[in-house]
RNA sequence: GUGGGAAUAGCUCAACUGGCAGAGCACCGGACUGUGGCUCCGACGGUUGCGGGUUCGAUUCCCGUUUCCCACCCCA
């Protein structure tokens, strides 16, 4: 049997009805704040991710789908093309491309498939779901503001608590600008150097290769060791203070809650000042429902102008896995509003006729078969959880009038073909 | 990529120290020829993930492999 490969999964009914409405909720949040949909390839140039993430990132160095394009002749070699790991990189290449910045402020949302070759585990799959948005353009049309900042949490807080998802935590932080963070990268080095010896041995690769990630330990007697490490918050320059600062007042103001960690480094490169994660408890060791920040180099990064932005990605996988445990995908699921059910020869015709005129009033119509015995179609509407079910036999064809039943209450009347719309949607 | 656990009918799970592979639910049919849900009866359903080994005999023990799960690494 031929089986999805590793870390793909089918997503079936009922289910499929929860995927729809975290992606439709989605849509009416960002649509509240005016974002427009982007729609980007879900490959790209393996150089994009490699300028855009960070070569040195693990999502770029180990956690690619990466493959060679046959070239156009056969000795000529062809390009390396990559299944997108994340869809800013892809974004920002669309903004570039097609000159975004003449629009002003864009405000883009996208909702996809993403693709990282990992160890696949519970909430994280080699084919997953992201929910995203970016907030980019030029300074002057107020991208690099923290009013953008506070926006896009604050719709986030919205979307959270539309869907229903109690106890989030909004964990907050800004790793400040490129010089910030060479400056601060420095001293972390410093400081690590005396004590790195008698950390675990995760942290003393992370010293030399990258001293951020020193934050993320878990090993408990390294705690206090990281406790005495300087904070970015202490590197950061005026104008990143500031500009945080100004963040927290608002979302302060407008009521989001928030709890610092000056220990939330996010792993792209391209991140800068505001950094952001919500978390959920409940989902085991992949507790981050989102996460996103600030990318004010970037565009510049990829060849493109000056073009500030925010963004995030939602684990769309993740949201509905722990909606899953409240809500029931079934509820959601369409049922139809009548099953019609032909009894005998010829009633297929006279059942497809019905069904087309009831459709056309926007009724969900489900539809047997002729040979299907009575009780057959009876058994079937109920499995179904049609309303009524309507009967198409001789008698009612002659009479121009058709029995239906209200399948909960037992009750059953004959209906004129005129009235039938009406009736069934009472 | 590293460490550990698991895999038996469509689903949830049994099967004693290695001795005929089972149940509940679901599905299909019947009791009931144009009236469902409840009940009763019946039928269907399996190379025990895959490949090898030990054995008279393997779902069971051993080796390999694949996938899932848990934790790392890392990340949404």
């Amino acid at each position: 049997m031929i089986k999805a490969v590793r870390g793909t999964r089918d997503l079936l009914p009922p289910d499929t009805a929860l995927w729809n409405f975290v992606e439709s909720a989605a849509r009416d949040v960002f649509r509240a704040y005016n974002f427009q949909e982007i729609r980007t390839p879900i490959f790209e140039s393996t150089e994009l991710f490699a300028r855009g993430v960070g070569e040195e990132t693990d999502i770029v160095s180990k956690e690619m789908f990466t493959w060679e394009d046959r070239g156009r002749a056969e000795s000529e070699k062809g390009n390396s093309l990559t299944l997108r790991p994340e869809n800013t990189a892809g974004v920002v290449r669309a903004y570039i491309e097609h000159k975004l910045w003449d629009h002003g402020l864009n405000k883009l949302y996208y909702i996809g498939p993403q693709f990282r070759r990992e160890r696949p585990q519970k909430g994280r799959y080699r084919q997953f779901y992201q929910i995203g948005a970016e907030a980019i353009g030029p300074a002057s049309a107020g991208s690099e503001s923290p009013a953008r900042d506070a926006e896009v949490l604050e719709m986030l807080a919205t979307l959270l608590d539309r869907l229903g998802i109690a106890g989030w935590n909004l964990e907050l932080n800004s790793v400040g600008c490129l010089n910030d963070r060479a400056a601060f990268n420095d001293a972390l080095r410093k400081a690590l150097e005396p004590v790195v010896g008698k950390m675990c041995t995760d942290c003393q690769r992370r010293a030399v290769t990258n001293p951020l990630r020193v934050f993320d330990c878990k090993v408990p007697a390294d705690q206090p060791i990281i406790d005495t490490l300087p904070r970015i918050s202490q590197f950061l320059d005026e104008a990143c203070h500031t500009h945080f600062e100004a963040v927290k007042e608002i979302l302060t103001k407008v009521g989001v809650p928030f709890t610092l960690n000056d220990r939330l480094v996010r792993g792209l490169d391209y991140y800068t000042r505001t950094a952001f994660e919500f978390t959920h408890g409940a989902l085991g060791a992949q507790n981050a429902i989102l996460g996103g920040g600030r990318y004010d180099g970037l565009s510049e990064s990829l060849g493109g102008p000056a073009a500030p932005g925010i963004g995030f990605a939602i684990g769309e996988d993740r949201i509905v896995m722990s909606l899953q445990e409240s809500s029931t995908a079934e509820s959601m699921l369409t049922k139809p509003d009548v099953y019609l059910a032909p009894l005998g020869a010829g009633m297929n015709a006279q059942a497809a006729r019905l069904a087309r005129e009831l459709r056309r009033h926007d009724i969900v119509v489900d539809l047997g078969d002729e040979t299907f015995r009575l009780k057959k179609s009876f058994e079937t509407a109920t499995k179904a959880g049609a309303k009524y079910i309507l009967i198409v036999g001789e008698n009612e064809v002659k009479a121009d009038a058709f029995a239906l039943k209200n399948l909960a209450t037992g009750e059953q009347v004959s209906v004129p073909r005129a009235d039938l719309p009406n009736k069934i949607r009472e």
